[in-house]
DNA sequence: TTGAAAGCGTTACCAT
DNA sequence: ATGGTAACGCTTTCAA
């Protein structure tokens, strides 16, 4: 079993120093052509394959992110993976993969360890240590950028989705509908994103002149189950609810199967809107209307952004916030009320 | 902007060499209780990482393991990692996470990648090579487990999904609910699991005297469209099929689809049989008869057979398959045909 | 039980 | 344009 060929190894067999064959394999400008080319052939020849891990001791880089995620087997955070990954292979970095299981301490746990490998970068996603928790690591830790999160009054840099501008729209989109009642089903009460939805359902009513009414917003579980049980017990509550603004499409899902277990229609009697346009949204009937966000393009983002920043940019690129896109389908139509096809997909 | 600590102030600090904060850091048995404790409150006081670098440089250990699959978004997959993660982390080992966006040459590229970084072993999902080609890379790679993959006559480990088997059963539950024109939709001609299903279905209807019908097989997109399209054309071409098999669920709504379409009651009239058993599964209506496979199992079982061959264990363990479970559900019910409720999930 | 020195594989720095 | 030497931060080996 033969010893892994080494930088060393090339530059005998090539009859160069070794700093050459550095000076070969990373395009330095300091060495003819034809040294290059030998030097590369050699290399090739050998099947020599530079250790990132000497390279990375002694240039105290490594051309490797980290990305932290609650659990990647969510198709929210896979698709924010996929991007991330696109964005970082485009840049020459590899991505070391950590999941939380929305543990605060494997949280913290995952963050030494990017630490301790030297990453030069992290993508954390959905963040749920406490404020003060976070600020005390990322003091520490090499640059970060926060996905679905923002830590106030700090240098920090985020991507996140407009939640509330989201939710904005979609209770918009139902007011113009002639809807008055609008429900709002929340999900988790800790959730940020749940809060800043309900931000947005609220500033569109207030906007129209429509009172708040605590009895119309109900905390659930984020699942199908929660959204049938929360739509139920709404709907025996408030038979005059007209709406449910849902905090995402499985909730919205099973609000569609309370109102068929209680006898209303929809979009007929009571309209229903979902969040996050998941590929169950244009298959259930009636379809769902939802709002899009393009997660990929944020798992992308949240990297340009962080190798700008650990490029050094100048502060004009602190945060980004992507609008998500309303998408009407039959659950909830246009005013026009006119069924609209699914859409294929 | 101070330098980052490492072992000799750490040392200098607590007044030993670095041996000893070494010493102290790796539980070795040479060195007093009362030293180590000193040395590791120094450690914790300044905040000491080491550095997996330094450490896998002398080690030539990396603690680090390669995932390669072709679309972390795609929730096969993304089920694989979490699985193949939550292994790797309870046996101290990081992952490094390469998407090849189904490209050959771009597979190829990322085991490069990996072997410059040393990991110490590699998960590879669903590799794209050519049997020359991988064999190739295999020979000059640390330790590979392959998923979804077996390759002849080598000593290279796979952990499989028992695709022929499933799909054996899968026809079988059809051909005891009284179906005979079972068509098979056999999704993309170069799928190695297609393939597989194929063969357990053509074995299921041989093992029952019936003879192959190559009108009754259809290659499709693996996805809702091509499922439908197959279906559609299956159901002009053969009016006679009563049931369909199915490349995976999304083929299998695409099927149901046809079927709504075509005015062919399911499962009155036509039987429909998915793969995967996905979300969207239990959700549509009819709710799908499918195949529902443990991924997450088959990454975390993929892991552990890679950590326990990279440990040298006896060739006991050379591979690992796993049974998919026969889900039923309305779209294909038992003989006795009572419609079952849906599974809340 | 502890420490000094060598070495892992590469690049940076300074010569030539 | 090329090479020698030191350095990155740690563990291993050997000596004390």
């Amino acid at each position: 079993m033969s010893r892994r060929v080494n930088i060393a190894d090339v530059a005998r067999e090539a009859g160069v120093s070794s700093q050459t064959v550095s000076r070969a394999l990373n395009n330095k400008s300091e060495i003819s052509a034809e040294t290059r080319v030998r030097v590369l052939a050699v290399v090739e020849r050998l099947g020599f394959r530079p250790s990132t891990l000497a390279r990375g001791l002694v240039t105290q880089k490594t051309a490797t992110l980290g990305l932290v995620v609650p659990d990647i087997a969510n198709p929210f955070f896979s698709e924010i993976a996929r991007g991330a990954e696109d964005a970082a292979h485009e840049a020459g970095y590899s991505l070391l993969l950590c999941n939380t299981v929305e543990d605060p301490s494997r949280e913290i746990e995952v963050l030494h360890t990017l630490e301790a490998q030297r990453v030069d970068g992290i993508i954390l996603c959905s963040s749920r240590l406490a404020e003060e928790d976070l600020s005390a690591m990322m003091a520490k830790l090499p640059t970060v950028i926060l996905v679905n999160r923002v830590l106030s009054g700090d240098d920090l840099r985020s991507v996140c989705i407009d939640d509330e501008a989201g939710a904005r729209c979609a209770a918009q989109h139902l007011l113009d509908s002639g809807h008055r009642a609008i429900a709002f089903l929340a999900g988790p009460p800790a959730s940020y994103s749940g809060l800043n939805r309900a931000r947005g359902y609220q500033r569109a009513l207030s906007e129209a002149g429509i009172p708040a009414d605590p009895d119309l917003s109900l905390a659930c579980d984020p699942h199908l189950e929660g959204g049938y049980n929360a739509a139920r017990q709404l709907l025996s509550h408030r038979p005059d609810t007209d709406a449910f603004l849902c905090y995402n499409d499985l909730v919205a899902v099973g609000a569609l199967q309370a109102c068929a277990a209680a006898g209303r229609r929809v979009p007929e009697d009571v309209a229903v809107v979902g969040f996050d346009d998941i590929r169950l949204a244009g298959l259930v009937t009636p379809p769902l209307t939802t709002l899009r966000s393009d997660k990929r393009t944020l798992g992308a983002e949240a990297v340009r952004l962080l190798l700008r920043v650990m490029a050094g940019c100048p502060a004009s690129c602190e945060s980004i916030v992507l609008q998500p896109e309303l998408i009407v389908r039959a659950s909830a139509p246009a005013r026009t009320a006119v069924e609209k096809p699914v859409t294929a997909e």
